[in-house]
DNA sequence: GTCCAGGTCGCGC
DNA sequence: GCGCGACATGGA
């Protein structure tokens, strides 16, 4: 077993489920266990089950991470950091809160430590992902990924029905109308192949973007740069990266705005936009934790 | 059948 | 820089 610390406030069960990659492969919510799953292979190969579990301290809160057969040293170390930075223990979020702190509302919601919004433990899984809900319904977003991952990725030994995600080299080496006709992604197939295909070869450095230091525009031109990610999945990207500064505005963005600020009326992206204006550094976890209606679907 | 979904590309201006 | 049609897939 391995433990991650991190320092209050910290809602594990509440961050790990505020975005929607909760709900897709190689993640799974245990809701009964209040556990995160995820399969994840590690730069050996091995395929291991991790089992993440938050236990309340008095000034931190443990995360407990169970794994389903003994690693070595060097493997502990590798999940620990691919941990972390899934679930952004290391990032700072002191000055959200303080200015959630300005607003009753935000208050109330945030106070228990909330904003670290989970990630892939790889960049390239995240673009892909992300790739994955443009311009299609969650419900086939989840069927894309869930194909991807159980065609392409290695199998857990001791689950074979579990995959971890797969490796560039895996999609990469996939045949074009066997990927077209079995993963089924429509005209994303070309963009998921060319991608795989750029990092397998060294063409293409993603996982460097992770600790590149560079400006939020560099690091924006760095991701458009990659065939289909425009500006909403640019922006989406960058929030997975820790730059909460810019808007991701998509059909959802426009509809949940709207309803609450401006109901029954037509106004532009840079109107519903300007709702956060004052957020500044952190206007996309201000829109992510605003208090829409959920409206039943 | 038609429309459209947590958009993006490539083109013409 | 902006507007516009095409784009694969599958559910409503």
């Amino acid at each position: 077993m391995l433990t991650l610390t991190i320092n209050k406030p910290y809602d594990f069960a509440a961050s790990v489920r505020d975005h929607g990659w909760i709900s897709l492969v190689p993640c799974r919510w245990l809701d009964e266990q209040q556990a995160l799953q995820r399969v994840e292979q590690l730069s050996t190969g091995r395929v291991v089950l991790l089992h993440l579990t938050g236990q309340e301290r008095a000034r931190t809160v443990q995360i407990e991470v169970q794994i389903n057969e003994a690693v070595t040293a060097q493997e502990a170390t590798e999940l620990e950091d691919k941990l972390r930075w899934m679930l952004k223990l290391d990032e700072n979020f002191d000055e959200f809160y303080r200015q959630a702190a300005q607003d009753i509302s935000y208050h109330h919601r945030l106070k228990s430590g909330r904003g670290r919004l989970l990630r892939s433990s790889t960049l390239f899984e995240d673009v892909i992902k992300t790739i994955c809900t443009t311009n299609i319904t969650w419900s086939q977003t989840v069927s894309m990924v869930s194909r991807i991952v159980t065609h392409l990725g290695d199998p857990l030994p001791q689950n074979p029905k579990l995959h971890a995600f797969p490796t560039p080299a895996q999609i990469a080496a996939a045949d074009d109308l066997w990927f077209q006709d079995t993963i089924r992604l429509g005209y994303r197939n070309a963009y998921v192949l060319q991608l795989a295909r750029e990092v397998a070869t060294g063409r293409r450095d993603l996982e460097g973007l992770k600790d590149a230091d560079l400006s939020t525009k560099d690091l924006k031109k760095a991701l458009k740069d990659i065939k289909g990610i425009g500006d909403y999945a640019a922006n989406t990207l960058l929030m997975l990266l820790g730059h909460y500064h810019l808007l991701a505005v998509d059909s959802e963005f426009r509809q949940r705005v709207t309803a609450k600020y401006f109901p029954n009326q037509q106004v532009s992206d840079k109107t519903l936009s300007e709702i956060y204006e004052a957020w500044g550094d952190w206007r996309y976890l201000a829109y992510w934790f605003d208090d829409f209606l959920e409206e039943a679907k």
